[in-house]
DNA sequence: TAAGGCGGAATTTTT
DNA sequence: TTCCGCCTTA
């Protein structure tokens, strides 16, 4: 059946009870926003004898070619100065991406290094990369320096101000470091203690120094009046300088600075990726790159705009489509879903206009299945999760997604109780390494000798340093003299203390000389670097943990020598910094190791963490109104982000997608009922169910003598207590430790056992 | 100075 | 529900 013809079908069976809001707007009483309907440029041809035309000449690149649709042909093939390209949930938008620099290239003549081709991460950028690498043979410094424009909006920004002739009319130096999210953390605790400021909310100061950039106001909370924190950020900005370091902010900010009043050289091509999720100082960026005679491909989904809180501008297609004069194309097919998701997933959307076309099988409606609440979700999902390993399912291929953190962790308990293998989406983080955290910043400081900070957490560190951090000591050190860098007051303080160690002092001395020395060296093994620095003595060697620190060592040293590879132009002091900043703006040193490592299990996401992924079946835990949308979001513009969210989330699965929900929801406001969203989906797309019903009907009399007032008990995680009633679906238990808590009787003997 | 009451805010995450 | 800051009270 064709799609449309379902959708037309569904919409008029849901005529009774469910299904009949069609819009969940409707419920909120908020009108509905009219409805933006682009001038598609459709294909007007499948462009067969321009491809047959490049497969003459180079077979290769003919059947890259000839794969696409004919819409994504069109969208490689049309020329327009500026195009923007609305890709549908699943329509093989990187592709087309790709495609496009493939034409440029090889048909157009465009060199790459003319091509700024930006992406939101890191993971994004090294796909694209790698599959033009392929293409062409290898990754070499060659390809590396072509493609130097071909990155996250950071690293291009930070490509762009190292090249800048007027770099240093904004304070800083060509050698600039970048400071993580951690570091800045760090540096602008040691600025409040060393200057004795008084600044509130100490753990949320990046939010409130983000609130202050962007409203100008330095209250926060209960707050009466302004506390130091303006003080602070004029500080921090100083000594960033004094430093030579930027924030990750910084890389953008500072960049458009510098092109805004210098200018710049621009690029024949800019292409953007995800572009719905642009903020205004990225579009800034963008702006700020290109001339009258750019061209401008922007690739993303309106629909999957789901960081309206990080700065994304959910009408920047619509706003920029104007403003560039552009080209609107469409990719309308999504090889990715059932018919039956995409339609419940299709409306949901506001701007419902039949844009998006199933290619694949009708598959099966979505289950929509009440739980008692999340402990019990999560005991259900663990049943699941151990039948479909008996059936040999690959785990690997499922997905359980939650609105917030919060929710993974009873799921993450049950799971490692049972022995289920699960991956959570964060990334693994460089701070859990000691080892590598510590050889960060040896690293920072052979770049940078006046890196304060880094110079601090080297000698101060609480694993691998040897002093306490002491304001006599920070004093010393930043007070030296403008004649004496960072490095040699500290090398001088540690000469005079008495509980100096010969280790320390001696790896300051190799810092300092690190790169006229040991860089100078081709070719450098983990061992000589280890004994070059004195590691030996320095990484614990009587700790039990000594080898798992020197194997931290080789793979960041490994990491390092193959960005250092990658990257091999320019001279060979450069190259190594550029690679410290990499590592900085990856987040890690593992990147290779850790795609190795990447265990089989079944994903625990947040929807966030989730976009731009996609599994055979996917489950959505806790889909309660009050969790999507979230309770502060109600009647509030996000209303309609959190909407969207719910279509990543179903857009998400291939073959089968189940949604779950908890009749008594132990989450803060959340509501009784499934989210009001799914209102919007017409009823024969559902299959509703009640979770562990099929046992109840079989078990009830079973369960009855089971259970006795005040019988003693034992749980898990709460401990012993007993139980103080017995209702007709649950049992109301009080334990010492943690109070009254109440389970469903379905699935108490999974939770509690007696105890005589 | 310590303790307690009150009120406001809290989520999502990449670089 | 919990954390944080602010204000009052002893």
């Amino acid at each position: 059946m064709n799609y449309k013809r379902l959708n037309a079908k569904l919409k008029s069976a849901s005529s009774h009870g469910w299904g009949q809001i069609e819009n969940a707007f409707e419920a909120e009483g908020r009108a509905l926003n009219p409805v933006f309907k682009a001038e598609v440029n459709h294909p007007q041809s499948d462009y067969t004898s321009d491809i047959e035309a490049i497969r003459a000449k180079n077979a290769k690149l003919g059947i890259t070619f000839e794969r696409l649709n004919q819409h994504q042909r069109h969208a490689v093939f049309h020329s327009s100065q500026n195009t923007l390209l609305a890709a549908m949930v699943g329509s093989g938008k990187t592709t087309v991406l790709i495609a496009k620099v493939f034409y440029l290239h090889f048909i157009k003549g465009v060199d790459l290094s003319q091509m700024v081709v930006l992406t939101f991460t890191n993971k994004a950028a090294r796909e694209i990369k790698e599959r033009i690498a392929s293409f062409l043979g290898e990754m070499d410094e060659e390809m590396n320096h072509q493609l130097r424009y071909f990155g996250t909006f950071h690293s291009v920004a930070r490509q762009l101000l190292e090249e800048h002739p007027k770099l240093t009319s904004l304070g800083y130096q060509p050698g600039f470091m970048i400071m993580d999210e951690q570091e800045k953390q760090e540096f602008l605790q040691r600025i409040i203690t060393q200057e004795g400021l008084t600044v509130k909310y100490q753990n949320q100061l990046t939010k409130r120094w983000k609130k202050y950039k962007e409203t100008g106001s330095a209250i926060m909370g209960n707050m009466k009046s302004e506390d130091d924190l303006v003080p602070l950020i004029e500080l921090a900005e100083t000594e960033k300088r004094a430093g030579n370091s930027m924030d990750f902010d910084d890389l953008l900010t500072n960049c458009n600075s510098l092109l805004n009043k210098h200018g710049g050289q621009s690029p024949q091509w800019i292409i953007i990726d995800e572009f719905q999720d642009c903020n205004s100082v990225q579009l800034d960026l963008i702006e700020n790159l290109k001339d009258s005679e750019t061209n401008i491909f922007a690739v993303g989904d309106p629909n999957q705009s789901i960081y309206g809180w990080r700065g994304s501008n959910e009408n920047i297609f619509r706003e920029q489509l104007s403003l560039w004069d552009a080209t609107w194309m469409e990719l309308p097919h999504n090889y990715r879903s059932t018919e039956k998701i995409l339609s419940a997933a299709e409306s949901l959307l506001l701007e419902q206009n039949n844009s998006l076309i199933a290619t694949r099988s009708v598959g099966t409606p979505i289950e929509l299945v009440r739980h008692f609440d999340d402990q019990q979700e999560a005991y259900y999902l663990r049943e699941k999760m151990i039948s479909m390993k008996n059936q040999s399912v690959e785990l690997d291929s499922v997905a359980i997604l939650f609105r917030t953190h919060e929710q993974i962790k009873v799921v993450e308990t049950v799971f490692s109780q049972a022995d289920i293998p699960f991956q959570l989406g964060k990334r693994m983080e460089l701070y859990d390494d000691v080892a590598q955290t510590f050889l960060l910043r040896i690293f920072k400081l052979c770049c940078n000798p006046n890196d304060l900070d880094s110079c601090l957490a080297i000698i101060c560190d609480k694993t691998f340093g040897l002093l306490n951090r002491s304001q006599k000591l920070i004093r010393f050190v930043q007070e030296s003299g403008d004649d004496t860098s960072v490095l040699q007051a500290m090398k001088d303080y540690l000469q005079n203390n008495k509980k100096s160690s010969s280790d320390h002092l001696n790896l300051l001395n190799k810092i300092e000389v690190f790169s006229s020395e040991f860089l100078e060296e081709k070719e450098t093994n983990t061992q000589q670097l280890i004994d070059y620095l004195g590691l030996q003595n320095l990484l614990k060697p009587t700790s039990i943990h000594h080898k798992d620190y020197l194997k931290s060592v080789d793979s960041a040293w490994n990491q390092v020598k193959r960005y250092i590879n990658e990257k091999g132009w320019g001279d060979r002091k450069d190259i190594f910094h550029v690679a410290i900043d990499q590592v900085v703006l990856e987040g890690t040193f593992m990147i290779n190791d850790r795609i190795k490592e990447k265990g089989s299990g079944v994903h625990l996401l947040t929807i966030h963490a989730a976009k731009g992924l996609e599994f055979d079946k996917v489950y959505i835990a806790g889909a309660n109104t009050g969790i999507i949308p979230l309770t502060q979001h109600r009647g509030s513009q996000n209303l309609k982000e959190e909407k969207r969210l719910l279509f990543v989330a179903i857009t998400r699965g291939k073959n089968a997608v189940e949604i779950g929900w908890h009749a008594q929801p132990s989450f803060r406001n959340a509501e009784s009922e499934p989210s009001y969203f799914l209102n919007a989906i017409p009823e024969p797309l559902l299959k509703r169910r009640i979770s562990g019903e099929d046992q109840k009907n079989e078990k009830t009399s079973a369960e009855n003598e089971e259970w006795i007032v005040n019988q003693t008990i034992k749980h898990n995680k709460y401990g012993k207590g007993i139980i103080t009633s017995i209702l007709d679906a649950e049992l109301i238990c009080t334990f010492e430790a943690v109070g009254e808590k109440s389970f469903s009787k379905a699935f108490a003997r999974a939770l509690i056992t007696k105890v005589d």
